[in-house]
DNA sequence: CACAACTAAATTGTGCACAACTAAATGTCG
DNA sequence: CGACATTTAGTTGTGCACAATTTAGTTGTG
């Protein structure tokens, strides 16, 4: 394979993964507009309602995001009424993050948006976990590959 | 399956693209920061070097991408000295986006990205090109089902 | 020709991602 | 106990994504 033709494939794969992602993005767009919700702050809504309330460092640990990305969204989160800040009493370094009444009441509102999209999709629920499969798989490879460089 | 599984699994499939999109991003981020390029920068220049100069309207269409977005971007490129932005004579409306004789040299020095981003996932061709045969047909699905959404 | 409809870029405003840094609380070890 | 490292959030600055709007140029039609 001459050099330009890695080139042209490496256009493909990474293009083609970015421009997956923000075709995701595009289908909840509007499903998440009703919701008064963007998509990251749906992935945070979607991992309090599964897990309960968290502090700041579980929900970056979930969700593969750290403090300068949650702290201002989850603020708008809170703004927004669906959750409150609260510094926890045994550690004041940590903030947990709690449903309101509000924010545990939208998720009947929610149930819909997996359907919708499955069926935008196009993809069975077979097809959905073994692609969801072969992304993590290619998460888990270039996370450990990005560690290994930086601490080289 | 119940309402609560449903929303489960959404966490997953959507989470999962989100979660690759940025590992990918990580792992092309200090490769990219030694030819001084950000990852959508790198995009275009792909681009361009695949294709020869284009209209800003022409990458925008072949990256996804608005005017929104490429026209800061290309100023930066330009900035960089990568390439230059001319009006075109036959329809002024229009900006020619033109490789520098620099950009045009980047692309020698960008040929052991692509090998060292295949390495890094762990995948052979055969299964990267199927991966992205998967993705390329999961976005028209969610573009096409964003389409018959906006015209409803 | 006049003028409305359309098109290409750019601009504005909001929000996300992430690196680098700061501040405050906690843990550890001499 | 007390200096020092570590941990948790938050802040700042840069760049991308995208909706909505603006500006300038082009095209089509009466």
């Amino acid at each position: 394979m001459t050099e330009p033709e890695w080139l042209r494939l490496d256009r493909q794969i990474c293009f083609s993964l970015h421009a997956a992602s923000r075709a995701f993005n595009g289908v909840y767009r509007p499903l998440l507009a009703d919701l008064g919700l963007t998509y990251p702050q749906y992935l945070v809504m979607l991992v309090l309602w599964e897990e309960g309330d968290l502090p700041v460092k579980k929900l970056g640990e979930r969700l593969r995001l750290d403090s300068g990305t949650l702290s201002p969204l989850v603020k708008r989160l809170e703004a927004a009424g669906l959750v409150r800040r609260e510094r926890s009493a045994e550690d004041e370094r940590s903030v947990l993050v709690r449903l309101t009444g509000e924010g545990a009441a939208l998720r009947e509102r929610a149930f819909e948006v997996p359907r919708r999209i499955m069926s935008a999709t196009g993809f069975d629920p077979a097809e959905i976990g073994e692609l969801r499969e072969r992304l993590d798989r290619l998460t888990a490879a270039l996370d450990a590959a990005a560690r290994t460089e930086a601490t080289r």
